[in-house]
DNA sequence: GCCGTTTTCGGCCCGACTGTTTTCAGTCG
């Protein structure tokens, strides 16, 4: 199997881990985790460019030493330099400075006095009161090793946005009702929408910090104070999630809203703009020498390095500040664009709500169109409908959307996309359909090539018309299947296929990297909440979240179009359908 | 190791908090 962009990045994050335990030139450091990361969001496959013997093109942070060294990884599969290293360096380490407190250089502190490679070793040490004797380390220290060896063992997770949203809404109301706070704002990875977020940082504007603070900590929700200052206190809430909040004063609110939205990336890269024009930003304002010259908004302070204002989504120094600077930013795609939904189930297969309750409810939403998409029978979990089933349900939606004038109801099914590549409904009935969504629901476990080759069959069929489930991943639960996307992208390009951007909060099969790589491929997409209840169709939100973190506009979207231009632009139905037959 | 409106050397984003030591290093975001 070709090397991917990641195992690349891969590589590079581990020398830079190695080069920092062995004491290494931090710039240095720096400068291998910056070219994984480039390579990392890099859309095409830096493989597959070198094996067409094509020029690499010029990336950010890769200069000729590095640039040759990801030519060694593609045509040898490894880095001598790594090998070097992992003979110099117990590699074992590496673990060691994923526990927070803990950085390469107490690490190698701790491994050169006491020999201690392993959490188990380091455990015992701490136990023992061996850390403590260390100098530059003492009691607090130890302690705080061991407890955070002892939460490691009931291991906290990223969590879901939606599940970030869920806790931060009444910790933000509880702190607007503080004394002397003017404004509460979530920014952080929540504010750029990212599928799942390690903590939330709160930016909260008043006129006394201290009180914030005080508040904050005494939030009844708190389990535990991890930090806790004038400016700023971190603590763990009772499920588990870290919350961040950060206090400053009206007049710094838009420098404050930049530095914590972040990412750190981008920020890295706007300040070196900054330095280059002899100006410092940081979370109080923008300063040349000792005058401020901005910082009560985001636009005020985006202005000082001759950039527009940036969508928080497309903040990850991925591209936008380049895009931005020659004004070239995508205008990227709104909740409000949205013009129907693609993906329903109701009571009839594994839905919760019936088929009236669900066109009432995308009436509600302003929806020009709803398709409803049963399951067919292969998804036997799911009560999918054998094909005469499905025949009779089709009639039953044509006949219940007949009764409602402000919207049209699309006759579609979910088909499942059996072992073999096929589909799983007999043609006469695809012929029906106004609307063929197709998805692989079982058999997760074939190879990568394996798995690649049956969706392409599927894609190939040209009743195909929109892929759902493009990766089968469950957030948290379960990582989808081995396929080679980059393939399926391309195929979906060719063939008219539309991807479907799937909105379920935590499922959202295409992640954001996917979703721009995709466009890039020249594939257009639909945004789609595969409800299974009424109340499960505002997850439209989370997939337009997603879709703008994959830079897609509304013209890559085709339900942020009328009816009328989205069936003209699904891939169209053959039209002697059954002349092979 | 990268990079250049201080351009081939000498910089490399910036500040808060903790714990240690007593002025600062380490870690984090």
């Amino acid at each position: 199997m070709a090397i991917t962009n990641n195992d690349i990045a891969a590589i590079f994050n581990r020398v830079a881990d190695l080069l920092e335990l062995s004491g290494g030139n931090e710039f240095r450091v720096r400068a291998y985790r910056g070219a994984a990361m480039s390579v990392a969001s890099f859309s095409q496959s830096l493989a597959d460019i070198i094996i067409s013997g094509q020029e690499i093109p010029k990336l950010a942070g890769i200069g000729k030493d590095l640039e040759g060294k990801i030519g060694e990884i593609v045509k040898t599969g490894k880095l001598a330099q790594l090998k070097e290293l992992e003979s110099q360096v117990p590699t074992e380490l590496i673990e060691l400075t994923h526990l927070p407190g803990l950085g390469a250089k107490r690490v190698r502190l701790i491994y050169d006095k006491l020999g201690v490679k392993t959490i188990d070793a380091l455990e015992k040490a701490a136990r023992s009161e061996k850390i403590r004797a260390i100098r530059g380390l003492g009691e607090k220290t130890e302690k705080n090793i061991l407890a955070e060896i002892e939460k490691r063992k009931g291991l906290q997770q990223n969590v879901r946005l939606i599940d970030a949203i869920k806790a931060a809404a009444p910790l933000v109301e509880y702190l607007k009702a503080v004394n002397g706070v003017t404004q509460v704002t979530v920014a952080g990875s929540y504010r750029r929408r990212k599928e799942t977020v390690r903590d939330v940082d709160i930016l909260v504007t008043c006129s006394k910090a201290k009180t914030v603070m005080d508040a904050f900590a005494a939030y009844p929700l708190v389990k535990q104070i991890l930090a806790k200052g004038l400016k700023k206190t971190t603590v763990v809430l009772a499920s588990g999630l870290q919350v961040d909040v950060r206090a400053v004063s009206e007049s710094s609110y838009g420098a404050a809203l930049v530095y914590f939205t972040g990412s750190k990336e981008h920020n890295v890269a706007i300040r070196k703009i900054g330095v280059r024009k002899k100006i410092k930003l940081n979370e109080y304002g923008v300063f040349r020498g000792k005058r401020r010259i901005a910082g009560k908004t985001e636009e005020d302070v985006y202005a000082t390095v001759d950039l527009p204002w940036i969508e928080p989504e497309l903040r990850e120094d991925r591209g936008e500040i380049d895009a931005a600077t020659s004004g070239n930013l995508p205008s990227i795609i709104e909740l409000s664009d949205i013009q129907g939904d693609l993906h329903a189930h109701t009571t009839a297969t594994d839905g919760r709500s019936t088929l009236e309750e669900m066109i009432e409810a995308a009436i509600s939403r302003g929806y020009k169109y709803l398709a409803i998409t049963e399951h067919t029978q292969h998804v036997t979990v799911a009560k999918g409908l054998e094909p005469k089933a499905m025949r009779k349900r089709l009639a039953e939606i044509e006949k219940a959307g007949q009764k409602y004038k402000e919207i049209t109801i699309l006759k579609g099914a979910e088909i499942d996309i059996l072992g073999d590549g096929s589909l799983d409904l007999p043609e006469e009935i695809l012929e029906e359909l106004d609307i063929r969504v197709c998805a692989v629901h079982y058999k997760f476990n074939l190879t990568k090539e394996e798995q690649t080759s049956r969706i392409l069959k599927a894609m190939e069929n040209p009743w195909c018309q929109i892929l759902a489930h493009a990766t089968g991943r469950q957030i948290n639960i379960r990582s989808g299947y081995e396929v080679d996307l980059p393939a399926i992208f391309r195929a979906a390009a060719q063939h008219g296929v539309a991807l479907e951007c799937n909105a379920q909060p935590a499922r959202l099969d295409l992640n954001d990297l996917n979703l721009r790589a995709a466009k890039e491929a020249g594939a257009k997409f639909v945004i789609s909440t595969d409800s299974h209840h009424t109340s499960e169709l505002e997850f439209m939100q989370y997939g337009v979240w997603q879709a703008r973190r994959g830079w897609l506009e509304k013209r890559d979207v085709l339900n942020s179009q009328s009816l009328k231009v989205l069936l003209s632009s699904l891939r169209k139905a053959p039209q002697a359908a059954l002349s092979h037959k």
